[in-house]
DNA sequence: TTGTACGCGTTATCAA
DNA sequence: TTGATAACGCGTACAA
């Protein structure tokens, strides 16, 4: 504790040695055995450590990588939490902030990580473009974006088939016979929300049921209360819907609280597919219909391609990924007609 | 993109000055006006910026304060934030980790913290030892423990009056007439959950309320399921309590979710406090009374700490300051005899 | 295998 | 005010 660190330079006086012997020591070099165990006394007995600043300086990497993300959700944490587990083992660790949703503090934070000099960048993007990353990143690093795609800028990509699935669950409810389709969209501006709605616009579109705008709402990615809102209100019109397809963990969360308060049955009065929500279904009864984003599979992929382009390879870029997400069916959902 | 950024050095070439005018102009030396003119002219023309690796290098300061929690989750995020806001005007920066919970995980990332050279650490411990922190940490840096003390270690520590606020909920439901009042606590490892169940028994002790077994529930903190099934358990008492005491926001929201599907109603069959959930409690019918921690408050608190710290102002030292959590009382419980 | 010598980009000292 | 120079701690040719 009120010691300072030992350097190099002090395992070098103390074992008699060079400082580039025990600096090839350090990093893996060959040194006669005698000499090693001088080297490994000397470490212990001094209580050195590699100063990684100056590593850093000298090397030019920081062996971080830098991780940007909107909120610290499950969604995003759980992916963040694999991408972590997947690079461990490589000897990269990571640096994660978030943006909170903000405009401003997604810069700032980005800026931050880049001057911290992460070796990489993984960037879930709200409202970054690509003259803002531009304007902010000058080295030439590596940069993922994951989950959503950034605006005017080309780089390797990981989605999600948002479309596809929220299509393939509003089909599922018109398959079953619902005409009435309530669906509580993220914000208009968040492409994942986006491909969503435009998943529930074609489902309609491809089975001749007209959209009906009340039963179309907009609430807050993050924000249960939205959804508790939303959800609230698409119960209050007068010929409400048969069936809500709710697009996210939060907004499901909140949702299901509507549901309880208006004493609505599942699915007898009303079918359910909620989002991401593995745990929550587990709890409510009648078990939750859900879409599931496979967020582990999106942090292994951004951590293999990340390691692929820190080695140098910059084949198939810039790569776009989009991986499937599934639409798990329980006992949230009726037949009617 | 493609430039490697300039150093001072270039700044030096590009304007004739030499790199110590440069850097004196960089950390806000007097420098003659011309020459001001100059240096900002060739840092825009570069695109300079410094390398603050260098600089920590020469420095030994890294402007960033490590801090260390068990999750991502609403109460530590708060706190976080909050912290963040106050140290952002003074120019340094955070690097959160998490540690998932999980012993090893801890260690690791508080070792990794103190490899990156904070300047000062922040930890919410769980597991950690003094020993631990005095095997990890070597340099004489400003530690702050947040939330719960660390066990064997002499430090700044800002806690909650978690005991006290206990007290204050459980004697509120006594003095509306409960005598069968159960409590979903959290693990009794963690010291949070030790004084809230410890606040819980003296109440009754101090009210001459035997305690009853049956109703003291231990859950699990940033785990909603395990509320949702204590409270089940609750409920399926033979003589089930007329009052539930949820120690934590996840259980709260557990809780919830079950007394919602066994539909039992509020207060009339069952009053209820939970914690720290002002997002839930607004939306819940009817309004649910809780506790509510100064989660704002201690991140200031622990900003200016550490900000006094790094001064190198050790008055007081070591401080133990224990801040005022709130019982709000809402629509959730009712008198009985 | 080991050592010498230099450079990474910055700050800090001390003359000028 | 400015500049030459020595650190900071480490990695790496290159020579020994």
């Amino acid at each position: 504790m009120v010691k300072i660190p030992a350097t190099i330079k002090d395992i070098a006086k103390y074992t008699g040695l060079s400082i580039a012997t025990i600096s090839k020591y350090l990093n893996g070099g060959n040194v006669l055995e005698k000499n090693r165990i001088l080297i490994e006394e000397a470490i212990k007995a001094l209580d050195f450590e590699v100063n990684e600043i100056a590593r850093g300086l000298r090397t030019n990497k920081t062996m971080t990588i830098g991780v940007l993300i909107p909120v610290f959700e499950v969604f995003f944490n759980t992916i963040v939490s694999s991408l972590e587990n997947v690079l461990l083992e490589t000897g990269y660790s990571i640096v994660v902030c978030d943006y909170r949703d903000d405009e401003k503090l997604e810069k700032e934070r980005l800026d931050f990580l880049y001057k911290k000099r992460v070796d990489a960048l993984v960037v879930v993007p709200t409202y970054l473009k690509g003259s803002d990353i531009k304007k902010i990143i000058k080295r030439d690093i590596p940069i993922v974006a994951v989950d959503r795609p950034i605006d005017d800028f080309e780089c390797d990509t990981i989605l999600v088939n948002n479309f596809e699935v929220s299509y393939q669950a509003v089909e599922k409810l018109i398959l079953m016979g619902h005409k009435k389709i309530g669906i509580i969209c993220g914000p208009q501006n968040i492409y994942t929300a986006q491909e969503r709605l435009n998943g529930y616009v074609q489902a309609h579109t491809d089975f001749n049921i007209p959209l009906n705008e009340e039963y179309i709402k907009f609430g807050e990615f993050h924000n249960m209360e939205s959804g508790y809102k939303k959800m609230i209100e698409l119960l209050e019109i007068q010929n409400p819907p048969s069936a809500v397809f709710v697009t996210n963990y939060e907004m499901t969360l909140g949702a299901i609280i509507a549901i309880n308060e208006k004493d609505i049955k599942v699915p007898d009065e009303l079918s359910v597919i909620g989002f991401d929500n593995l745990e929550m279904a587990r709890i409510v009864k009648p078990s939750l219909s859900l879409v599931v984003q496979p967020m582990e599979e999106i942090g292994e992929s951004v951590a293999r391609l990340l390691l692929k382009r820190l080695k140098g390879d910059k084949s198939d870029f810039p790569l776009q990924k989009k991986l499937s997400a599934q639409v798990l069916i329980k006992n949230s959902i009726k037949r009617v007609d």
